[in-house]
DNA sequence: CTTCCACCAGCAGGATGCGCATGGTGTGCT
DNA sequence: AGCACACCATGCGCATCCTGCTGGTGGAAG
């Protein structure tokens, strides 16, 4: 795990420095809240230890609602010397994931520090898309539909893709040429036509209820249900 | 959120119920640890709020050791009078995710409560592997190393992620045979140095640092340093 | 020094994916 | 009814691309 502690007591961030260390972690220590603040913005860390007072301006609420307004969700674990209910309340509602008292044990900190690495990142995307009981994977590449393996071309996958992340919404021609394709301009042919067709034989065939559906002079759209 | 409450105090489960409906939230009450393994483990709760003591065989830290193995990720907020460092390090490691001291403020029951619940749920599977600045994205089928991408043909995908996904280890021939090729014989060809010279080509060439490293009557092995 | 193992360049077979064209079907308008 | 238009489906050929093998070379181990 990448680490970031933010610490301004010398001696304290070398003690926790060195025990995450040890803890096969990676760390790296900003003394004060701006540079923690450039650091926590501009490299990839997997949490962030964060003293909750820190000296110059930038304190760690301020440093952790500033990363959250840009959409940095790194977790954020607060340590700190203020004990009071309401500065944890203020220090987790700033969006700290969790906040320890000093002084603390190195036990519980590690505890807690790996409870939060437990939980993934939250820049994850969606990696499957469902509609009704069709079901597209984006890992494996994989379709389903009610629990049956489909098979499916590279293309064909693209083009339902497409349809899927704009399930219920009538998708053109023009938009499947631009990102399904990449063709930014009209081809003469009817090569969505087959893909859809064949998109059809796979998916829809052999079940009742359809759910590719064509909107005449529009487009497709892909539903499960009305 | 829906919050599934395990509590046996009756008094303090009926403060806390009541406090996190009166916040928002919908709150089912178990009064030990079967029910609440039940319900935990058969309908969807976004939070477990644990007593971390109580009666009838399964405790708290038990109760999320068994979901923890089902495969049930959902965030546990400990709720505990034993306030030692080492009940508390217990009951995280147990997959715990947070742990409230009795008697606590509810202000901050509830700042813990939200914090947890901004946190996404947790199926989600490891997205991408990384091994020093060589980067395999699942999602994308995507290779970069150094921020640059790379080209990759899919046998070398497969050979590639597999080594990825045991960095550190030798991964031997027979291994490769078996889980990229699908073979489970040996064919007497090279099938496998030629591969692994291919993806050298990509992967190390114009880079100071190789990666892949072959390990004599053994196999290969990806590794960053060492 | 010898032997074995691993590396790499080139090659050719083969699969397969892809788009086009053609003919068919349905719908709406005149 | 007849026509025009939009959409549907199948077969085919092209082309790309991948993959595995061969055979000669380099280097490590004994």
């Amino acid at each position: 795990m990448r680490i970031l502690l933010v610490e301004d007591d010398a001696e304290v961030g070398r003690f926790v420095r060195k025990g995450l260390q040890e803890a096969g972690h990676t760390v790296e220590h900003a003394q004060n809240g701006r540079d923690g603040l450039f650091m926590a913005a501009s490299e990839g860390f997997d949490l962030l230890v964060l003293d909750r007072m820190l000296p110059g301006g930038v304190d760690g609420v301020r440093l952790v609602e500033t990363l959250r307004t840009q959409g940095n969700h790194t977790p954020v674990l607060f340590l700190s010397a203020l004990a009071g209910v309401d500065e944890r309340v203020k220090g987790l509602k700033a969006g700290g994931d969790d906040y320890l008292v000093k002084p603390f044990a190195f036990a519980e900190l590690l505890a807690r520090v790996e409870a939060l690495g437990r939980r993934p990142a939250v820049d994850a995307p969606a990696t499957r898309l469902r509609v009704a009981d069709l079901e597209l994977d984006l890992l494996s590449r994989t379709v389903t539909r009610g629990g049956k393996k489909i098979d499916i071309q590279p293309r064909e996958f693209r083009l339902l893709e497409h349809l899927m992340r704009h399930a219920g919404q009538v998708v053109t021609r023009t938009m499947l040429l631009e990102k399904v394709w990449d063709y930014h301009f009209d081809p003469q042919t009817n090569v969505i036509d087959v893909h859809v067709s064949r998109l059809r034989q796979k998916l829809d065939k052999g079940f009742d209820k359809p759910l590719i559906h064509t909107v005449r002079n529009a487009g497709y759209m892909i539903r499960g249900e009305g």
